[in-house]
DNA sequence: CTGGGGAAGGGGCCC
DNA sequence: GGGGCCCCTTCCCCA
């Protein structure tokens, strides 16, 4: 079990169980334990987990107004600021996106944006060779379109991405036009696992691209789909497979290049196309030689679904390879391929770049019906069956093309989401780099990849991240073992929530909710699953006018909600599930984690109007707008000091800590506010007949905190509230607060008893502080008081004044 | 030492 | 339940 105890960094390693590629539970040995989560695999979450896990959010550059400078299109204006465009020496084209900084792993980008289709604005009669021609667009415009000689490497694809909900065609998402796209079409695929660094993913009815890896700066961006949406789409769970393929392709592409006249593109029918899928639903893809001019290339649907649909194993096995392509285009198609009665129509005038039609070598039949089919094998899928790696370190330039996928009757075409591939092949490396992976799952994470081919059941690290509240209901409501995502017990390490990112000296990349043990991962999971609500909390939530009252049991707070509530719970428990991989840093919420990403990639997306600085928060440029604005709101009440933050009227206040007016006449004691002054009087002063049962440590005692209360803020509160007795609701915050030590509460019970000690002690009978004595600073004044509910804070910034 | 400015974290509310 | 947002607070640095 991991013990969080054991400090951030042994717990990490303590935690690290991880995942082999051969489904095997990974347990770390001293010499694996140096390495960090930037080992952690994240090519086969699903796409749910990358929704979950991955908190890093970059979006797209927003311009405030028109764009102001027009060379930009949308697409590009839309750059993120850590990302940057890469482009040929001699031209303004964007080839490629790269990253300006370091960005860690578990980043999302996104979403694509494109122009959207539905299937009622897409003309029946539309003409599929649009979809199709928006899969490869050149690079080179001059060798598209007017010249079909379109070769291997000056080709790109475009890529347009139908969406579909409930299995049905819902929409299209077009990143052809630069006007209307955002930069994401720029972004170009991985042809390698190895240089894969984003992962695409559909969560709803967006896509994302989700780093996979920590990135440096000035590295190209590379994207795959992540194993989900690769198999929905008929696609390789890895560029690997499809560079296999297209190699081979090449070579043909490139042989029959020089051998043929480029023909007169022609275009295909539905049935054509339908024909070929039907007829050879299960030829292998790759390896068929001869090439010919028939626009036959392989079609790879990118479907978009709203749902997680399960894949049949066999027909993952089988769409995967009927995805793959198993020849190159060669043709460039100014006129277009097949029909498909519900391809959205589009007029080759709308296109900005011209489009080139790939034969195709395959084209698959994409049924709705092959992704309704037990969602329960899911959880058990695993792309590493089908996506073995082969680290492919040097490639050189080689077209990959896109494959829309040919469907059955009124399905649409369906093309990739991945705007250009420059494609690369090299020698291929066997695979033998493993996976030193680690799931990291979420507190919320209720799949996970688990192989098929894994004879006995993956370690699952769960997450932890519960407050000592839910643990307890958790563990008790759930065994350990009967969890079907807890750690299969065995390796003391399995199951382990992994915290990431916990070594300094490497740091990682991606923002993971970690566990803090595995007691809690589970507590946590069991939460989610089986126990939600109010009864996810391990102490029964009192009603109030027939609402139940979400208190906090600690310090008695109440929220509006439940979710509130959680969230303060974890301030008592120390439940931070939200941790930083890059500086292994924990947070409450997910937002503070957020926020804090800014620090690493220096964003700052607030900008001051006026002077144009930059800030990282709202609440930063907010201040600092003070200073243009002149607002000083916060304002010494000695003197005509004002401040535009408050530690700094807090600072100054220690100016006038040394200035008591109000002297005591019997002691030394002097205070800035007569009120503690008069409650000094109270019967505290020393000097002056106090009362016999109190000791003289327990006067001490109080004298102090009148002395708090005297230089805190509250003091200056109190004194302006008017109508009632500021010193006796001192006296009794001060006792209050004096409640939680023992000592104070021996003498009170003996003081109470006696009656004549302390002789507030029977107004702090109405009081109720947090009965475990936590150290809290807010007192809950009794009902009765005139400022009933006001907090009223002794903290540690009196302590500070009290130095000084 | 003091004032001033910014960076960053934390709690909580609202949607 | 979670995300977004706001406000507050602390810490740090600098003049």
């Amino acid at each position: 079990m991991c013990g969080w105890d054991q400090g951030v960094l042994a717990a990490s390693h303590h935690c690290s169980a991880m995942l082999t590629t051969e489904g095997a539970p990974y347990t770390p040995d001293d010499e694996e334990l140096k390495m960090d989560v930037e080992d952690v695999d994240m090519t086969k979450w699903t796409e749910e987990e990358f929704e979950e896990k991955c908190t890093y959010i970059v979006k797209d550059y927003t311009w405030e107004g028109p764009l102001e400078n027009q060379e930009l299109t949308r697409a590009e204006a839309s750059l993120p600021r850590n990302l940057a465009f890469k482009h040929p020496a001699d031209s303004k084209e964007v080839t490629g996106v790269v990253s300006r900084e370091y960005i860690p792993k578990g980043t999302r980008f996104g979403p694509l944006v494109g122009e959207s289709y539905t299937a009622e604005n897409v003309p029946k009669d539309a003409n599929r060779k649009y979809f199709w021609r928006w899969d490869f667009i050149s690079a080179n415009p001059k060798i598209c379109l007017k010249d079909t000689r379109l070769t291997l490497e000056d080709t790109r694809l475009v890529r347009n991405t139908a969406i579909y909900s409930n299995g049905d065609f819902h929409h299209f998402v077009d990143g052809l036009d630069e006007e209307k796209s955002n930069w994401m079409r720029y972004v170009n695929p991985a042809h390698s696992q190895q240089e894969q660094n984003l992962a695409a993913c559909q969560n709803g009815m967006n896509i994302y691209f989700y780093t996979v890896k920590a990135i440096p700066a000035d590295q190209e961006l590379l994207v795959w789909y992540c194993p989900e949406f690769a198999h929905r789409l008929n696609y390789p769970a890895s560029g690997e497979i499809m560079m296999q393929k297209l190699k081979q392709s090449l070579v043909e592409a490139k042989q029959h290049v020089t051998e043929v006249k480029y023909p007169v593109k022609r275009e295909h029918s539905v049935s054509e196309i339908l024909k070929d899928v039907l007829q050879e639903p299960s030829r292998p893809l790759p390896t068929r030689p001869g090439c010919t001019n028939s626009p036959d290339r392989p079609l790879y649907p990118s479907a978009v679904y709203p749902l997680r649909p399960t894949l049949n194993e066999d027909l993952l096995k089988s769409n995967t390879m009927f995805g793959l392509p198993s020849r190159s285009h060669r043709q460039c198609s100014v006129t277009p391929s097949p029909r498909v009665n519900s391809s959205p129509e589009r007029s080759p005038e709308s296109s900005p770049t011209p489009a080139c039609i790939e034969p195709r070598d395959k084209i698959l039949a994409f049924s709705p019906a092959l992704y309704h089919r037990g969602l329960s094998h899911f959880q058990g899928y695993s792309a590493t069956g089908s996506m073995p790696f082969y680290p492919n370190p040097h490639y050189s330039r080689y077209l990959m093309p896109h494959y829309p996928v040919s469907s059955l009757s009124g399905q649409p075409s369906l093309g990739g989401i991945f705007p250009h591939m420059y494609p690369f092949y090299s020698n291929l490396v066997p695979p033998h780099v493993p996976f030193p992976s680690a799931m990291l799952p979420s507190e919320s994470s209720r799949q996970f990849l688990l192989p098929p081919d894994s004879s006995s059941p993956r370690d699952i690290l769960l997450p932890a991240a519960t407050s000592a509240f839910t643990t307890a209901t958790s563990l008790k409501d759930k065994p350990v073992h009967g969890h079907p995502y807890a750690p299969s017990g065995g390796s003391p390490t399995a199951g382990s929530a992994a915290s990431t990112g916990c070594v300094p000296t490497k740091p990682t990349s991606a923002i993971l909710r970690t566990s803090h043990s595995e007691d809690e991962a589970i507590n946590l999971t069991k939460i989610k699953r089986g126990s939600t609500g109010y009864k996810s909390l391990d102490y029964p939530l009192k009603k109030q006018n027939g609402k139940i009252k979400y208190e906090c049991n600690v310090c008695t707070k109440t929220f509006g909600q439940l979710s509130n509530l959680k969230v303060h719970l974890r301030v008592h428990s120390g439940e931070r599930p939200f941790k930083c991989q890059t500086c292994s840093k924990g947070f409450t919420q997910l937002a503070h984690l957020q926020k804090h990403y800014l620090v690493h990639t220096g964003e700052k997306p607030h900008e001051c109007q006026v002077c144009h600085k930059r800030f990282s928060s709202t609440s930063n440029l907010k201040t600092h707008l003070r200073l243009h604005s002149g607002e000083k709101p916060y304002q010494c009440k000695i003197c005509p000091a004002k401040f535009t933050q408050f530690v700094h009227l807090k600072l100054h206040k220690r100016l006038h800590t040394r200035e008591r007016p109000h002297q005591c006449p019997h002691c030394h004691r002097n205070y800035i506010h007569l009120s503690s002054l008069r409650l000094h009087l109270k019967g505290y002063c020393l000097a002056v007949s106090p009362s016999p049962s109190c000791s003289l440590d327990e006067l001490n005692r109080v004298n102090e905190e009148i002395e708090r209360f005297d230089i805190s803020d509250n003091a200056d509160r109190l004194e302006e509230m008017e109508g009632f007795d500021v010193e006796s609701m001192v006296e009794k915050q001060i006792f209050g607060l004096l409640w939680q030590e023992m000592d104070f509460k021996a003498s009170y019970h003996k003081g109470s008893t006696g009656g004549d000690m302390l002789s507030p002690a029977p107004a702090l009978s109405a009081y109720r502080l947090s009965e475990n004595g936590s150290e809290t600073s807010v007192i809950k004044v009794h009902c009765s008081s005139p400022i009933q509910l006001l907090p009223v804070n002794v903290k540690k910034e009196t302590e500070d004044a009290m130095d000084t």
